[in-house]
DNA sequence: TTTTCATTCGAACGAACGTTCGAAAAGACG
DNA sequence: CGTCTTTTCGAACGTTCGTTCGAATGAAAA
């Protein structure tokens, strides 16, 4: 094993306790145990507690940012961008449970120079479908303002982690679809219209 | 001042500092300081923190559980008895952002019994709402599982405390009357019908 | 006043925490 | 083999935590 194996090993191990425990409930004796690590060991690979979240954060979000990119690059339809944005944050965050959890969760729990770090990397996702909704959304529909929008869509994608289970009735797919379905139409689908939503 | 004033000076108290800091982070000095009692006068009136917080939950649980049945009980038609559960619960969580924050975002802090009391409030809440849905939703709309949507609902109201200002540009009525909007018709109004909705 | 009960709090306790340090072990290279 | 570097870790340090305890205070009753 090379030094950035054990160091990847620790950190996948450390964000699913994290994401099972809690940030401020898990002590680094929990972390020690969970990898097989020493206590002191794993200071060689990390600054410490802190230093640990932030890289689990930073390397989970710029994943996240950078897959989005990708993910709506290849298409130029507004509204199947938005879509396409939709089922790459959904299918990543449930894909990457814990990462993702840890990070929705324990968003307040850096402080300084690396809150600041991440909440670069949150705003420039923010500004993505920001924008997304503005290309998508009909110029003239102002019912619903679009910072309300956008955080109501990240509300129901990041809550997922608080009761979904990928292994339950509904795959990570059909999630993904019916999430971006929900936000598109809502769920009284206005009587009869348009079925030609590939 | 009475006992149960100093109590709910307390309770409040705590549900701010709570609600800034978190629950894990939040000290028992902290919590004299911000309250004025000292440290082993909070001991008179809590068994200890985790009851402080078991505490804050349940009155505040059982508040929005209440308040919940009580906004629809007036309402018969199914669509406008949903709206009006989205009104309430938003309403609610805007009036009382600390609470609320600490009950959506430290669900997880509890253990034991009081862990199961405050799941016994959440398991008839969510209950609660799946009934409205399935009066609400026509009978034929299978597109959008019933527990992904309304968890979707509680997610884009419960996330509200990670970015909403109360007194920011869209005020506590307005952004209720938004997700409720959302959530029935999404942001792609389809096309052109149906004024009709008081 | 004296008695009783409710309430406050300074001071301390034991436990657990994140982190450090110096030495030991393991590998790489001559 | 010996030497140098990388990696591991037992043991401890200093701090802070939640909680307790017994005495002090205040208010009401007799």
């Amino acid at each position: 094993m090379t030094y950035d194996e054990r160091l990847e090993h620790l950190l996948v191990t450390a964000a699913d306790v994290f994401a099972a425990n809690g940030f401020h409930s898990t002590t680094m004796r929990d972390l020690s145990r969970a990898t097989g690590m020493s206590l002191a060991g794993m200071y060689y690979y990390v600054e410490g507690k802190d230093e640990l979240l932030y890289l689990i954060q930073d390397r989970c979000f710029t994943e996240v940012v950078t897959g989005a990119r990708a993910a709506i690059a290849a298409a130029t339809d507004p509204v199947e961008r938005l879509r396409r944005f939709i089922r790459h944050h959904v299918g990543f965050f449930t894909a990457h449970m814990s990462e993702m959890k840890v990070l929705s969760h324990e968003a307040e729990s850096l402080s300084g120079d690396r809150w600041k770090a991440i909440n670069r990397l949150k705003r420039s996702y923010v500004d993505l479908l920001l924008s997304l909704l503005d290309s998508a959304r009909p110029d003239s529909d102002a019912s619903v303002d679009r910072r309300v929008a956008a955080f109501a869509l990240f509300g129901m994608m990041n809550w997922i982690y608080t009761w979904y289970d990928p292994d339950g009735s509904v795959a990570p797919n059909q999630l993904a679809d019916q999430l971006a379905e929900l936000f598109m139409r809502g769920i009284m689908p206005a009587a009869v219209p348009a079925t030609q939503e590939g």
